[in-house]
DNA sequence: CTGTTAGCGCCTTCAG
DNA sequence: CTGAAGGCGCTAACAG
């Protein structure tokens, strides 16, 4: 019988549909059960019928539709990743990983690229309509968007970042211990006239890790001169010129990520002709790809990727199997990257 | 009436469903087909109905199932981005691009990631699962491949890629054009000694690059010599190895991409301690972030990525607007950038 | 402008 | 191991 669509339709130029479950079990001659069981794993069927009903399949160009189907098993096998800035040179790494873990396990990826994080809440809108099966986000969430996945029963991992108020599953790099480290070594170097370009204001992992260094520092009875930056090769650039600019000029300069302490290095050695780590000390965070690039060589410290970006897809698809779990927050160390940036001490 | 599945699950831990447009309707007072309305962009819809509507659907956190109505307007708003090889550097720039043009068109991006072109098949059955409206894909695909698109009827753009035998819409930048920019200027300096480090031997605007570049050296009488890279940074330092260890020492490094040409300045400078662009001049193509570093001030051709991937995105939504259309390719010139990475001569 | 009705393509019981 | 039947959440026609 003829669709009343294609009957009524007056232009109907629409494509000629994709073929369903129903024309390929009429051509292989089984019910529509038949076919279904066919394409599920695990589904149980006569060999015989598989074989007919593949070869029916094929002749169609049949493929299951994965959203009607979705409609009755309520999964969609589909998880929102929700990254806050692809222009940071450290996210498209973690992007990479992401999509790698969870194509392994048979996820697909739907990608929400902020260029604000004002544009979260768009994106959050996009998530519920498409009936996600979980969240990793590396951006900030408010406690209410938070709540939101609570409610809407969408379990959530959060990449290097906190929940505002209530606890909330997580996965990040330990950025205190992190920082810990490059200042004792630094400490341990004899320097004393320390300058921080932090991150925005508005950044997790920025804050903590321009707290944590002034903590180790004010505990030696150091204080560091502060600039504020943004994250970006500018304003790396931007905060090294003011930190030489005026008072001490300092021996050491902490940046909150590798790609401002890249834009310092490049000022520091093309407008002030200053060698490294002879005449200032560089060191950054994250350990993306052009920190070990030779011209820079950069000291920092160096998230594990792909340990966190596993964790993540894991405890993401326990939550999924077993909804109702308690948060967890996994923290991993970072590791120290002596580059030739940096005059650093002994270690203890 | 309680649902039969939650009167027979024996766990019954479930997680309670989201609401449905019913219960969305019977809160209000309406009926179904009001909420459905209220909830189309231009739905006709009394305000007085719709305030109702938009007051139950709040109370409930109701947000419509995209993919049930999509099983009805045969649309899902999905289209599936494939990237090569989110690892390169360019591909970022353009995933960032891309996300933000089909975010404004109310498009959700369905991302694969491959770690290999061979993934491109398990990517494709993905694709066909989803009823993705569309696609765009910057990865290598086999004539079949191509065809599969066009008999599932799912419109195709290929991002700096050429169908393999068929003509199929696609967005480019004119890698001949720019090369011939590039060489014509470098001749113009002087120069007659070149190496060439090309890409990989399956990549098509490496190819296409560097048999630009010969083609058009030879006609000035120049032959380069030649050696493979793979696009990434290592592989340029390695290429510039080679090219000093053996024979003549070339005057000129073209490279096909902006990665090895970094590459290739970091092993120049700190291998080989030469000056740039005093000793030697290095090229790349892409115009990357990093290109412009202080450290490196890659002169290079920039492709224009934000107009390319506008093009992309407007030529996939005109073909989901209208099947049928017939393939298009648009080619975009590249920008010359004259960095201080090597010497150009007067352009004619 | 609104409600009723009949599916979209598929899966999952349940009886053979 | 297989088929028949009902329904997942929603929209499109149509008649009010």
């Amino acid at each position: 019988m003829v669709s009343r669509k294609a009957l009524l339709d007056p232009d109907a130029r629409k494509a000629p549909d994709r073929s369903t479950s129903y024309q390929v079990a009429r051509r292989a001659g089984v019910s529509p059960s038949a076919v279904s069981r066919c394409f599920r794993p695990g589904g149980v069927i006569a060999p015989e019928t598989r074989r007919r009903v593949e070869a029916a399949a094929l002749e169609l160009d049949y493929q299951p539709n994965a959203f009607a189907s979705g409609l009755i098993t309520r999964r969609t096998n589909l998880v929102a990743v929700i990254i806050s800035n692809l222009t940071n040179l450290y996210y498209p790494e973690v992007l990479a990983a992401l999509t790698s873990c969870l194509d392994q396990r048979g996820m697909r990826v739907l990608l929400f690229a902020l260029e604000d994080d004002s544009d979260v809440d768009a994106a959050l809108d996009q998530v519920w309509r498409c009936r996600v099966d979980g969240a990793i986000c590396t951006a900030r969430l408010s406690a209410a968007q938070v709540r939101l996945f609570a409610r809407q029963n969408v379990p959530l991992i959060l990449y290097n970042r906190t929940g505002e108020d209530a606890p909330v599953t997580s996965v990040r790099c330990d950025s205190i211990d992190g920082e810990n480290i490059l200042v004792d070594r630094l400490l341990a170097a004899g320097h004393r006239r320390f300058g921080i370009i932090s991150g925005p204001d508005d950044s997790f992992v920025g804050r903590q890790r321009v707290d944590a260094a002034m903590t180790r520092l004010a505990a030696s009875g150091v204080t560091p001169r502060l600039v504020t930056g943004n994250f970006d090769h500018p304003s790396g650039a931007v905060g090294l010129r003011s930190l030489l600019r005026e008072g001490e000029c300092p021996e050491v300069i902490i940046c909150a990520n590798d790609l401002m302490a890249i834009g310092a290095i490049d000022a520091a050695r093309h407008e002030y002709n200053l060698e490294l780590p002879r005449d200032l000390s560089i060191v950054g965070f994250d350990g993306v790809g052009p920190a070990r690039w030779t011209s820079y060589s950069l000291t920092t410290v160096s998230q594990p990727v792909t340990r966190m970006t596993d964790a993540a897809v894991t405890m993401l698809m326990d939550r999924i199997a077993v909804p109702g779990m308690l948060p967890e927050t996994r923290t991993f160390s970072g590791q120290l990257i002596e580059g030739r940036s940096a005059k650093l001490g002994m270690s203890r």
